[in-house]
DNA sequence: TAAAAATACTCCATAGGTATTTTAT
DNA sequence: ATAAAATACCTATGGAGTATTTTTA
């Protein structure tokens, strides 16, 4: 079996013209038309029909459609993969996310590596309008975002988990115990902010206005393990994500998270996974998509 | 490029032995080799390493292994998709579920014939047990079943979500306005049973037998929507699951749903998707499965 | 009567085979 | 010494082309 049959049979069906599949192929129409017959003989029944002037597929053309779309989806994919290997000489995915969702990343990192141990992977965590540039220079093969900022950059956007807004503060803190907290108590605070480029400042801003709240940041940090570092020695309390809270292992311990009032907009809180390319998602992506969805 | 060159790619990563492959494939040994050599010019890289006695894929090898192994399971498909095609004239994907989940069913299938608008479509709604020997005698493709019958029956599964124990009542009942549902009352009550072979009553027995009750019932239909007919006219509660009350119009309405004090076995309220082959499934039952999962 | 597909025919590359040699345990 | 892979070499089929005829909008 000659996977260009079935590459002819899916241009068939896009140009349902002999001629322009030929041209597209680099070929010449008796060629094409050739193994549109030879193709038709080796699976023992007519794959096209009304050969005249324009062309279509058959019932069974059509059965066979999908199969032969994602089968010749694959293999170009499979050469694209080659030729960045013969250049760099190994099978790297390249990942970037926030730290805030470095558990839930490398979770699902150990699976694939499971499944495909053949696969290097490169991660960097960032702050997210750092990693959107990044990734539109192609230095990232894709990243862990909201959906928002997927919209604005224009690549591929597979939902994988709706997040939310909560507070982290030291079990210590006045606020542990409590149930609910009142937004004039978070005015009053002064909080662990974050770097104005990352997912959570813009997302705790969003909050705050749509409440009509100005926050006050007493200290500042670059990354969400120095924010845990400051809430856990009662620096201040600071914003946090449900899932980054669920990954942090002292939380029973030592830190109490706390649910924000009100909710975020739909698209601040889908998170997924943004890559380049639409129709497929590289087989790698697919497969780390897969496991992150899992839990 | 030919599919058999991947084919073969595939089972060196089996066998490790070409003369193995060759047999495997009804080919002999130098032809064998020669389709290894002419995959390696073809792509301008090495694929096979170590060509004494046992033959291992190289760096480059496994980074295309997952490719040629998802494209040969393809089209291993696509011919017993052709060959069904060739017996009966038309591409049919028979599911089977219980009449509980035919909302939940239905909407899968209104995605997945946008998709593949070539594909016909046979439902069968039948209690579980029926159903069951009828994938198990080949009359079906794909059955929505719970995982515990799965597992019994032994195909693959693929697990769609999770459903609950619930209780349905007329709004008119003496239970409409309750929270919480105490033994005590459901054991009193006539209740609408459902046909032993089906789903709800092995789970009501279930259910009922962890928390040491009998249940009585007065009449006993053979579907869900006879049950609803008979909850609405007030002849008594019913069980249901949470999906299938979630699927009834006429809920808010006329319908009260109460929640059940306790839990299933957690194999019990797993339900997926039952289909015939381990790896892969389908590609049609592959989108339903993602359009099922959606929601 | 054009534009497109089908057919006829040619040529070389590809895919299969057998027989034999080389290589590594 | 033996089992397996590689090589040499031969043949049939497949895949590409050009030139030409047929079809139908």
């Amino acid at each position: 079996m000659n996977l260009l049959k079935l590459q002819i049979l899916v241009l068939i069906e896009k140009y349902k013209k002999v001629t322009d599949v030929a041209n597209e192929l680099q070929l010449k129409q008796p060629t094409v038309t050739f193994h549109m017959k030879s193709l038709e003989e080796e699976l023992g029944i007519p794959l096209y029909q009304n050969r005249s002037g324009r062309v279509w597929l058959s019932e069974a053309g059509k059965a066979l459609y999908p199969y032969a779309q994602k089968m010749t989806a694959l293999y170009s994919e499979a050469e694209k993969t080659l030729e960045r290997f013969k250049r760099t000489g190994a099978t790297v995915l390249r990942i970037g996310a926030e730290d805030i969702y470095s558990a839930a990343l490398m979770r699902g990192l150990r699976d694939l590596g499971e499944k495909s141990p053949e696969l290097q992977v490169e991660v960097r965590f960032a702050p997210e309008k750092e990693l959107a540039s990044l990734f539109a220079e192609g230095a990232l093969d894709g990243m862990i975002s909201e959906q928002n900022l997927a919209e604005k950059t224009g690549g591929s956007f597979d939902a994988l988990f709706k997040d939310e807004l909560v507070i982290i503060c030291s079990r210590r803190h006045k606020w542990a115990e409590l149930e609910v907290l009142p937004d004039q108590e978070i005015q009053q605070e002064k909080l662990v902010g974050y770097d104005v480029s990352s997912y959570l400042s813009s997302a705790a801003l969003s909050w705050a206005g749509k409440r009509r709240l100005s926050l006050q940041y007493g200290t500042t940090v670059s990354s969400f393990a120095a924010a845990v570092q400051a809430v856990r020695l009662g620096i201040g309390a600071a914003f946090a994500t449900r899932i980054a809270a669920d990954g942090l292992e002292e939380q029973g311990k030592e830190i109490a998270v706390l649910p924000l009032p009100g909710t975020l907009p739909e698209k601040l809180g889908t998170m997924g996974l943004l890559h380049h390319g639409a129709e497929p998602p590289g087989l790698y992506l697919r497969e780390l998509a897969a496991a992150l969805k899992k839990k």
